[in-house]
DNA sequence: ATACAATTGAGAATCTTTCTCAATTAGAAA
DNA sequence: TTTCTAATTGAGAAAGATTCTCAATTGTAT
């Protein structure tokens, strides 16, 4: 199956599937289109209640399996919020932290990471090796500071 | 009720919950000893069985109390791990960031927080004002380094 | 010792997430 | 285009995690 909605860089991503052995199908699609369309993080019921909007058919489980596999693949990033619910958004290219404005829920991404030079600098102070990091950062943006 | 177990700093802490009003509970006290007791982090699971050891009739939905109670009182810290599964740890003195080690689970305490400098850093940047992070760091300790 | 509000245990209820399986479908090959 | 096959889907069941309800209990201020 093509295009059936409007994606970014749909050629790219088709190959990404086609790379791993996976179907482009319409629900994988719908998936990435409503993260694509979003400028901020979506719960996994706001995701199914947009997919629905393109495919009306689709079903939660559906909705859950093409996160894991968008996330697999590395095109889309899943964040823990602090209640412990979780969160889905169009992965940024390359290596960025995601900084969450807490009044309106938009995400900016910053391209400087940190931690390289602070993982050799723990490694080198504790012994310990650091294989990956966790960051997120939350404040308010521009427009919502009064 | 009085110290029921060798808890660190009891009359500290009995001081804080009664501060808010709540009261020293035995269960509270148990959930409290099992995490200065343990290293490393303790999922909900693990937490429930321990306390029962020290407190045979502990219902589970008394544990999750507890813990949220501990956490409002920053005696406390809740960390999502990778795969959406939540674990709880004592609260390290000060603002620092923990380290865990993905073999054996343990858990070292990172005093320096690089993120002082680089929010302000990224304010300037940005124009966002940062209010809070969560950074967690995955690595291999030196115990678990063949 | 008494009284009262906070807390607890047990199980029901409510999520959230995964699993099962028959039916469907995308993509490769003919 | 048609056929074939393995991947995918929808629906609901199942499993897990977390919260809620409520009567019974228990810290603690008086």
């Amino acid at each position: 199956m093509g295009k059936v909605f409007s994606i970014d860089n749909f050629n790219e991503i088709k190959a990404i599937f086609h790379d791993k052995g996976l179907k482009c199908t319409p629900q994988r699609q719908a998936v990435l289109k409503v993260l694509q369309d979003s400028k901020g993080y979506l719960s996994i019921n706001k995701i199914h209640s947009n997919v629905k909007e393109l495919l009306p058919e689709t079903g939660l489980a559906t909705v859950y399996r093409s996160l894991e596999t968008l996330v697999d693949l590395n095109l889309v990033v899943k964040v823990h919020l602090e209640d412990g619910c979780h969160s889905y958004a169009i992965a940024p290219e390359g290596h960025r932290h995601p900084i969450v404005c807490t009044d309106c829920n938009s995400v900016i991404e910053y391209t400087e990471c940190p931690m390289e030079d602070l993982s050799k600098k723990i490694s080198k102070d504790t012994g310990i090796q650091i294989n990956t990091h966790f960051l997120q950062l939350f404040g308010t943006c521009k427009e919502c500071q009064v």
